[in-house]
DNA sequence: GCCGTTTTCGGCCCGACTGTTTTCAGTCG
């Protein structure tokens, strides 16, 4: 069983406990441990066999022995009765909006429900408003709930979630009385999906903010409206929250709205442990006396710590490390000094070499690498050895004409075969600047085999980076499965460079084995992967996931100095010139016009 | 069910909003 599976199992439990009735609390003990396992960096079967169980934060007695049962028997005992007495399918119900664990219960004891479609057919024949605490409009609730469900689309890319976000961001600063308005939620953390999009603004007129939020021309249905919170459906089905706030509160509410869950649970115990409450009006004292906060600064002052940024804010011990003083110091976006993995016409790409060049010289880069896909499986009009050779010449024209403002790599993207053979030949290999070998093809081969493939390509003395390690697609395509343990330490020994993908839709190193390879010591390249020029700019969502991971500028070979980034290189057999002058040149954030 | 420089037992974050209710339960983030 993989962490993950585990995790699926422990969260399957939680949701049958709370429709039975059990104490949250409980239920609440496996949901935290469900969570936990899913960002859990190692192996549990490892963990497992070497007695470490314990290590994972939220294990204990109970939880530890079910575990130990589920590695050693695929089963649980305790499982297979709780599926007896609470019918599976009921957890379906639970996506339901406005349905949780005690209408569940209600439906299925009272109603006989015992799936979506069962609810269905009761909420349409009436048969939900007479039960207790029930009535026609929240049977009414219960049934565009169901609609809700049938066109909800899953959860939304980051790269997606953003352009829309600012829109309406740039639309609420229009307002009348907006005095501020931001990101907030998962958005504002980063993570890699996003369920809805949340947002606060700061206004003297919260009302009228909120008034003007719901009868914006794109809504199609209002979920809930308040003076303080209100929450819209749009057309295409993505919900949007907004919290408004009277700006010396703005502190409070922003902390507040942009969570994680856990990381406020964590804060307002520490708030509670010093005899306060924090909520996302106000700290209150003993007293019941409040102190207003306008911005997060503040807040986090007051409860002894530096502020922490939003990508860290997931209860993964950066309240521990901010209690401290040792939060770590974040990679930031005008960091990234070079692109090392683009496409062009040459393979894929609809950007011409000489076009990506200048493009990333307007980003302010030194160095971009030209790594157009190999032949192999005829994918992406990969190149033959031959074009390949005549590329080298077409780069070298490009860097002519380009002077000495950015250096451009001669570099491949090559294709690592179902055998774990690398396409081009060792010779050929050999005469590149840069080598990033990829996964495409074959990545449902069981895991013993494609990580032997993978690792087979991490010691080719020849490659110098492993492109997006595990070929995952957002949000839906899993990666291949991985002996990450391997993996890790492959790289670590051969000392390749893994790489964050960049792309929206790849966001591949996950952020969870990006933070164990900067534990590691394993250098990451941070790249875009970009097949046009506007897709250049995805690298902050690339930089996101790095900054997610409490990776810094040391851990990320494109934030090195360009003198720096040649001499990895050369250790690893570049076969170009120094990068003449721009060493010198080199200095952080200069763009070049 | 977990957890502990205020605890090995008694805690476990906090408030907005909704609908069904005359004071509250459920859901959500």
């Amino acid at each position: 069983m993989t962490n993950q599976e585990l995790a699926d199992t422990f969260e399957r439990i939680a949701n049958l406990l709370d429709i039975k009735g059990e104490i949250v609390y409980k239920t609440l003990a496996y949901r935290r441990v469900a969570e936990n396992l899913r960002v859990f960096p190692e192996d549990i079967n490892t963990v497992f066999k070497e007695n470490r169980l314990a290590e994972v934060p939220g294990v204990g007695k109970a939880i530890s022995e079910k575990i130990t049962e589920l590695l050693e028997t695929g089963q649980l005992g305790f499982l297979e009765r709780l599926k007896e007495e609470v019918p599976l399918s009921l957890i379906d119900l639970l996506q339901v909006p406005d349905v949780g664990p005690r209408k569940a219960a209600l439906f299925w004891k009272q109603a006989g429900v015992t799936n979506l479609a069962e609810l269905d057919t009761a909420a349409r024949a009436g048969k939900l408003r007479a039960l207790p605490g029930m009535g026609e409009k929240s049977e009414a609730r219960i049934l565009s709930g169901l609609e809700a469900l049938g066109r909800r689309s899953k959860r939304m890319l980051l790269g997606t979630a953003w352009p829309i976000a600012r829109r309406w961001l740039d639309w609420l600063r229009q307002q009348p009385g907006v005095q501020r308005a931001e990101a907030a939620g998962s958005l504002r953390r980063w993570r890699s999906t996003i369920g809805d999009l949340d947002l606060v603004a700061a206004s003297d007129h919260p009302a009228e903010v909120m008034d003007a939020f719901i009868h914006h021309p794109e809504v199609m249905r209002v979920l809930g409206q308040g003076e303080n919170k209100s929450s819209i459906e749009l057309s295409s089905g993505l919900k949007l929250q907004l919290w408004v706030q009277p700006p010396q509160r703005f502190g409070t509410l922003w902390v507040y709205a942009t969570g994680s869950k856990d990381h406020n649970v964590r804060i307002r115990e520490l708030a509670q442990k010093k005899g306060l409450s924090l909520s996302e009006q106000a700290l209150v004292d003993g007293q019941g006396e409040e102190t207003l906060y306008d911005s997060e600064e503040k807040v986090y002052a007051a409860l002894g710590f530096p502020w922490i940024p939003p990508e860290l804010r997931e209860d993964r011990g950066e309240v521990q490390a901010a209690k401290a003083g040792q939060l770590p110091e974040l990679l930031e976006l005008s960091d990234i000094r070079a692109e090392l993995h683009a496409h062009s016409t040459w393979s894929d790409g609809v950007e011409t070499i000489e076009g990506m060049a200048q493009a990333a010289r307007g980003r302010g880069y030194k160095v971009l690498a030209i790594t157009d896909h190999s032949g192999g499986l005829g994918i992406a009009n990969g190149l033959s050895v031959e074009r390949l050779c005549q590329q080298k010449d077409a780069i070298q024209l490009a860097q002519e004409k380009m002077g000495d403002s950015i250096r451009l790599l001669n570099g491949t993207e090559v294709d690592i075969m179902a055998d774990g053979s690398i396409y081009y030949p060792d010779e050929v290999l050999a005469e590149l600047d840069i080598v990033i070998a990829s996964l495409h093809a074959s990545l449902r081969q069981p895991r013993q085999v494609i990580t032997a493939r993978l690792l087979k390509a991490i010691h080719n003395p020849h490659v110098d980076i492993i492109g997006h390690p595990s070929g995952r697609l957002l949000p839906d395509r899993e990666g291949a499965d991985l002996d990450w343990e391997a993996v890790l330490a492959g790289a670590k020994e051969s000392g390749v460079a893994l790489e964050i993908n960049a792309d929206p839709v790849r966001l591949d190193l996950d952020e969870v084995y990006a933070r164990r390879a900067a534990e590691m010591g394993i250098v990451m390249s941070i790249a875009t992967d970009a097949h046009s020029i506007e897709s250049l700019e995805h690298m902050e969502y690339g930089v996101a996931v790095a900054r997610r991971a409490w990776c810094g500028p040391g851990s990320v070979l494109n934030a090195w100095p360009a003198e720096k980034l040649v001499g990895w290189l050369k250790k690893r057999g570049y076969s170009g010139e120094d990068i003449r002058n721009l060493t010198t040149k080199d200095t952080k954030n200069t763009k070049i016009s």
